[in-house]
DNA sequence: CGGGTTTGACCTGCGC
DNA sequence: GCGCAGGTCAAACCCG
């Protein structure tokens, strides 16, 4: 009778305050609460984390964890107070529903705990299947060069830290990830991480195996120097690496529009204007009004030579969700810049255009021309025999990535750059419209077959399926 | 009236 | 140290 009442009661207590239980505490709490009634106090502790068990067993005696325990405790002790006074009347059909309700949260807890557990591996697949996508990137780039990696060690093209570490909306993309993966199913993808065992990280690429022999997480783990918690770390490590200046890349996207500024999703709000020298048109300067203290700003310039052209740069990274229509824009920024900041351009024999420093902006500058296309399309500019673009942004060159064919003698090279765009494509997989075009052009690259330009960049206009937010590039 | 824009002032870094 | 240019601030202004 007694361990009836108690079960009766406890079961009324956490249906008070259901929302902060785990399923892990309800069942033992119900079966296994003979003698202990300190277990189940310390195990709410764990309702208020994202990690049940483990976590429990990591701060089973934390303070703070106490402190929050102790408000419940007291809400609850007068329930139950309450309860065992009215346990004085039968009421075994109350109990019993009551016990239904907790059942019902029980079960309710364990859906979400699942589902939050398959939200967190899904993206953490995601991240390591960019990384691994990028690596794939590289490392085909690099058998096609025979000694084209000079000044650039082995470990720099694999040194993940630029990717975790990147200053220009990588982190925003990582935290994106959490939010919009629900957004972006996987099955939209047809990239898909088949295994992960060992060291060993099997990646399938439109049917076509990829095994990475090192997996990304160890190498972060390596470089990070704390292999149990990469994610924590990986925030770590980013803002010790934001804090050396060149690891603040910038990503400037070069597109034609008529309008004041481009629309990429986010809202930005003016802080100033100014005239930049050698340029009769204002630079304008906006920041990220989307969250309270999103330190992202971004540059919008008209080109000096065709006002038609527009230039915005973006900087540092977002501090919160972007909306869909933003993360591709955001995913394509960060991949690019996740290329610069890795080295990779610093292997490339004309690496100046790619990569170029100013005394204005101590950051290096990728640009991403949405202007130019090998395929002429309506709004678009014919390729000039003369290189127009680069663009004389921070008063270097640039060069664009799919501009890399005005350059004559560099097959090996434009294939590189076709990898390195490549990997822009995947970063812009999020975007379901992406689906075919990307598909397209990882079958293409992962066949071996050197890829055209224009299949690398469906961003690109001319291409089958625009992403809208990448439309709104070069038609705005 | 609140939020966004404008614009002159100010700060900072760099080259000479 | 000085001047220049880029970047930011903040008060004034504008607009719905």
């Amino acid at each position: 009778m007694e361990m009836k009442q108690r079960a009766s009661e406890l079961p009324f207590l956490r249906s008070d305050d259901f929302l902060c239980l785990s399923s892990a505490a309800s069942d033992r709490t119900i079966h296994d609460n003979s003698s202990d009634h300190v277990k189940p106090h310390i195990k709410e502790m764990d309702f208020f984390s994202t990690n049940n068990q483990s976590q429990y067993d990591n701060k089973g005696s934390s303070s703070s964890a106490s402190d929050v325990n102790t408000g419940l405790n007291l809400l609850s002790s007068r329930q139950g107070v309450s309860w065992i006074s009215n346990e004085k009347k039968p009421n075994t059909e109350m109990s019993v529903l009551i016990i239904e309700l907790e059942r019902l949260h029980e079960e309710n807890r364990r859906l979400r705990s699942m589902l939050d557990q398959i939200t967190r591996n899904y993206n953490e697949l995601q991240d390591q299947l960019f990384m691994v996508v990028q690596k794939q990137a590289l490392a085909n780039s690099k058998q096609q060069l025979k000694d084209g990696v000079k000044g650039m060690s082995v470990q720099q093209l694999m040194d993940p830290r630029p990717f975790a570490a990147l200053d220009v909306n990588e982190p925003s993309a990582s935290d994106d990830k959490r939010h919009e993966l629900s957004a972006s199913s996987p099955k939209n993808n047809n990239m898909e991480v088949m295994s992960m065992e060992g060291d060993l990280r099997k990646v399938q690429i439109q049917g076509k195996d990829v095994t990475v022999v090192k997996d990304d997480m160890d190498l972060t783990s390596q470089t990070r120097g704390s292999p149990k918690c990469p994610i924590v770390d990986q925030s770590k490590s980013e803002e010790q690496v934001s804090e050396v200046p060149f690891r603040k890349a910038r990503v400037s996207v070069i597109a034609r529009s008529e309008a004041p500024m481009i629309s990429d999703g986010c809202q930005w709000r003016k802080y100033g204007q100014k005239m930049a020298k050698g340029n009769p048109c204002p630079r304008a300067y906006y920041r990220c009004t989307m969250a309270v203290g999103c330190p992202v700003r971004k540059q919008v310039q008209r080109c000096a030579e065709d006002k038609s052209i527009l230039i915005t740069t973006y900087e540092r990274n977002h501090n919160h969700p972007l909306p869909p229509a933003a993360t591709a824009m955001a995913k394509t920024t960060s991949a690019a810049a996740a290329m610069l900041l890795s080295g990779y351009f610093n292997s490339l024999p004309y690496a100046s255009a790619m990569a170029t420093l100013s005394a204005s902006s101590p950051f290096p500058t990728v640009t991403l021309d949405l202007t130019q296309g090998p395929n002429p399309v309506p709004y678009i500019r014919p390729p000039s025999s003369t290189p127009t673009f680069p663009l004389p942004l921070h008063g270097y060159p640039m060069l664009a990535p799919n501009n890399l064919s005005a350059f004559p003698g560099m097959q090996m090279e434009q294939e590189r750059s076709a990898s390195m765009v490549e990997t822009v494509t995947a970063a812009i997989a999020s975007d379901p419209n992406f689906t075919a075009a990307l598909a397209s052009s990882i079958s293409t690259i992962m066949k071996g077959t050197p890829p055209t330009l224009s299949s690398k960049v469906p961003g690109l206009p001319g291409s089958p399926q625009l992403p809208q937010s990448c439309t709104t590039f070069s038609t705005n």
